[in-house]
DNA sequence: TTGACTTAAAATGTATACATTTTAAATTAG
DNA sequence: CTAATTTAAAATGTATACATTTTAAGTCAA
């Protein structure tokens, strides 16, 4: 039987894999019902993904499981951009050697990964921008971008190849790394910058064409 | 006997007017019996709270009731003055003479209220800001920023008098009102930005002499 | 037919009871 | 005395049962 963080999980995922399709609305009982677990769980559960965006409430009784607009996704992509350059900027100055390694290492598991499904790889991706970011000293800004990344992510699922190309720019990564060994600060932020701008565009062009379900 | 709402409404207050020591740690039986609930309503309550910042995890049972730094203010101020001007900027564009009109009524409100509570006039003080933002078409940012008030709201019952003065710099608020009618958008940007960072300055240096609990 | 009212079903809110996990004190071996 | 182990108490997780609210179908009068 299913735990709360297992259903969180499973749930997740499975809004993200469209197996719940947007626009549906989900009731505490069915879900239960569904997944085999008491409301009690279902309840705290809805309670996280309220808050992270992968549900919405609807009216006074159920939740609904949210669809996919390129307003969001670009709106989602400027506050990105709005604050990953800050806190690459403000990391930049106390990132260690061993840091810049093991982002190294991270960019070599998603070589590795081509495979993987394109969720999986995004997160890979994230995992790496992540790992830049860790020496920022600012939790608070830290704890938004990973919010800003659930919610980017959410999209994952939805169009396969369109981000699993953006978001794997092995060169430009790379060309990150080498920048930030060499203190070059200044213009890792700027190649951060077109970094995310390239990717934000290629994911609200593909949403503008293939209207959102 | 009190009900979902009215918890998260009361014990919200009592952490941030002291009511709860800085450090505490709070567990659900303790806080269902103060309260006089069920640990049910607790619970949904308790993730409600850690979610927006009112109360920390503590290890693998309890909560605790965050303290104040100047480190954290000044991080959150950094995150509100990354984030706001790029609301005004935004809204600016699309604002509405009534919603102006909204805004002075609040300065009116604000101006009645010398007598209230230094949070009450804070509460006032961020729904003038909010109004400015409002129509700047970017419901996420808006969620953001809500999140970062909360945050920094925590730190109004703590220091009644600074930022009692910081926030509710009149002349500098009805000179907004007046840029942003006039249409001189990047003015009214740049004032933003200076009267937040005074504000921030003030509450940073307050909370630097005055050594946090 | 329309629209307001009634009422039954369904959904969520809340309390209680039980299960599991965690904590920390007590005990004992080394 | 220290450190590891046991064990009881306390805290949280989970299920079930009951209460309240919400929804929506159904009835009836105009």
């Amino acid at each position: 039987m299913l735990k709360k963080h297992q259903l969180y999980q499973q749930l997740k995922q499975d809004i993200q894999l469209l197996q719940w399709l947007p626009g549906t609305v989900l009731t505490q009982q069915q879900l239960a019902q569904h997944y085999g677990v008491s409301r009690i769980v279902v309840r705290d559960v809805q309670q996280s993904l309220l808050n992270e965006g992968w549900l919405l409430v609807h009216g006074k009784a159920g939740m609904q499981v949210p669809g996919f607009s390129a307003a969001e996704a670009e709106e989602l992509c400027l506050l990105r951009l709005q604050l990953e350059p800050l806190a690459l900027q403000l990391a930049a100055a106390n990132i260690s050697f061993s840091r810049l390694g093991q982002a190294e290492d991270m960019l070599a598991s998603i070589d590795a990964g081509t495979t993987l499904p394109a969720y999986q790889r995004g997160e890979l991706n994230w995992q790496f921008h992540r790992l830049l970011y860790q020496d920022c000293g600012k939790p608070h800004l830290l704890r938004l971008l990973d919010q800003l990344h659930q919610q980017v992510s959410r999209y994952l699922g939805y169009q396969e190849q369109a981000l699993a190309y953006a978001g794997t720019s092995a060169a430009e990564h790379r060309e990150l790394i080498s920048l930030l060994r060499g203190g070059n600060i200044s213009t890792a932020c700027e190649l951060l910058i077109s970094h995310i701008s390239s990717a934000s565009k290629l994911l609200v062009q593909y949403l503008q064409k293939n209207k959102a379900p």
